[in-house]
DNA sequence: CTAAAGCCTAGTAATGCAATAGGAAATAGA
DNA sequence: TCTATTTCCTATTGCATTACTAGGCTTTAG
């Protein structure tokens, strides 16, 4: 599996921001009830991002998460890059390893590298802001 | 991952027998020592090719594998479906799955379903024949 | 008959994933 | 200043999957 349960949920929550960014900071507990998502687990989610700087968090009352640059500044690429932690379709190409000692004669290597780009483009051509549903209720109003 | 050292293996497996095709049947042991790949490991993978008839394998002295069709008529795609057991990026692509309850409103269903199918056009179009090496020794040879 | 090969069923060790637990620190408002 | 609210941090656990191993059985050619 390319995309594990940690990078869907975190995609799933920064559209949820995204989408709620009129209203100031949401609390984890909004998110996790809205989403079905675990509170406990949502929270080393969030943590990672706001490690990352793509959220920010405030603790305390009236403390939450909102997004730090407008969606269309976020592509699902780096969402998931950085959540994953690689987005690599094989471990041949993942940054940690050190590359097979058979790369040179591997037939099957360019294979590899074109997915590898295929995906990593696509995704990089997504932004968050794509993914926003038109807001409710303001369908038909002029 | 989305490919595991059992796919990557079985394709170049699959490479193998296809740059040895002229030598007949190959036993496993050569191309566990060409390849680097325990034997008994390999033993598994094989079994899997040979049960969906991409293999043919046979017994006792003389035996070992040959692929049943020309190179040009394997796709990397079905290969690595066989023995992956799919190709779906997500959990919620996977055929098993039955499908998530939020999936009529997640807003991020169509990314995976665009890049799942990115995925599998792209390995459907590579064929076995085109990852197979021009044969050394007949360089220049008219 | 025998050596060479594939076939079959288990089993195991290690890894990574998903989720949980418990508390510390910060913040706003009463 | 006290309290409720909320994020932040470090571990730990259970579970599933992956990678690999073990041992024996069956088939085949010479």
């Amino acid at each position: 599996m390319l995309v594990s349960t940690k990078g869907r949920y975190a995609l799933r929550v920064m559209v949820d921001l995204a989408e709620h960014q009129a209203a100031g900071r949401i609390p984890l507990k909004e998110i996790a009830a809205r989403q079905g998502i675990s509170e406990k687990y949502l929270e080393n989610i969030l943590a990672t991002l706001v490690r990352a700087n793509m959220l920010s968090g405030m603790r305390g009352k009236g403390g939450g998460y909102v997004l730090t640059r407008p969606p269309e500044q976020y592509t699902v690429g780096e969402i998931l890059r950085l959540t994953e932690g690689s987005l690599a379709p094989v471990a041949c190409l993942d940054g940690d390893c050190k590359g097979c000692s058979r790369s040179d004669e591997c037939p099957t290597l360019d294979v590899w590298k074109n997915l590898d780009k295929l995906i990593n483009d696509y995704l990089d051509g997504v932004t968050l802001d794509q993914l926003v549903a038109p807001s409710e209720g303001y369908d038909y109003v002029i």
